[in-house]
DNA sequence: CTACGATCTCAAGTTAACTTTAGATCAAGA
DNA sequence: TCTTGATCTAAAGTTAACTTGAGATCGTAG
């Protein structure tokens, strides 16, 4: 593949795996703007693509398409992307990837901890009574907060 | 809060967050099998209010509800889980979610690179180009293969 | 030039996950 | 007991993210 190389909409869905109809969807929701052939075709270039597969990245972990949209917005969409587009794109983006990765990790340790541990007692396990507790202490996303006591 | 707390669908919709009517849909979806007072209000023990949180946390990492029912079912909705029961409920998932986190690291640290380095030459971007160049390769989720070759 | 598959637009249909509405019943304090 | 807020069921409505369908046009191999 040349960086030059442009593609149609069907080339791009069999080398991104998303549907057609997808694809327009998005160029529909604003987040991407491919070109246009003279005869009204589509014509993607490689920036699409990358934003396409970024959007099939950050859909699979719960991102919702106007906020992914949000976070392409600091993109560029022809001009090649500088070291401050990244950093402008990655910076809120990149602490929340922080945070999901740490609930993750803690659930799966927890999980870890409970099969270890036999947890028979389970007034002391930390998966099931961190969220049960942490419920007290008002809205927000309470898996984060990380309390064990009960 | 004791072992033996019973609650109504108000309190445990105050204590975890959810929507008195996310509740019941959740109990409609056979999440959860929540106990009848003699009038007929649902009565919540631990068990219920513990597998809600549950689903809660496994739902914000893009899990949907046939999902987690699934995972639920090896879970006993009154007995205390046993070791063997949490080793059944999380063999699957935690290789799940231990997918999720590589996937998540990987793509954190590739944003660090990117920015890093600049990325003036997208063309050796390994954010981008992983998962268009994967592509090529057959179905399935692109974006776990870690391929960076172009 | 002629097919015929690929694309186009626009509108309507689909699915998951809930919420809202309506009308009835339950439960706890004055 | 009365009243008032919480719950109940059943059914319909909502939103996000797409897909499907209809009918027209594009574009390329023959």
């Amino acid at each position: 593949m040349r960086a030059d190389d442009i593609l149609s909409i069907g080339q791009v869905a069999a080398r991104t795996g998303l549907a057609v109809s997808a694809i327009r969807y998005y160029e529909e929701m604003g987040l991407i703007t491919p070109m246009r052939a003279p005869g009204g075709t589509r014509r993607f270039r490689r920036a699409d693509i990358r934003r396409l597969s970024f959007v099939r990245i950050a859909q699979g972990f719960g991102f919702t398409l106007p906020r992914i949209a949000d976070l392409l917005a600091n993109l560029p969409e022809s001009r090649t992307p500088t070291a401050k587009d990244w950093r402008d794109i990655s910076e809120g983006f990149k602490q929340e990837l922080d945070q999901k990765i740490a609930t993750l990790t803690k659930l799966r340790d927890d999980l870890d901890g409970c099969i270890g541990c036999g947890c028979l007692s389970l007034d002391r396990c930390a998966l099931y009574n961190r969220d049960d507790s942490a419920a007290k202490k008002g809205d927000g996303p309470r898996y984060l907060m990380g309390d064990t006591s009960d």
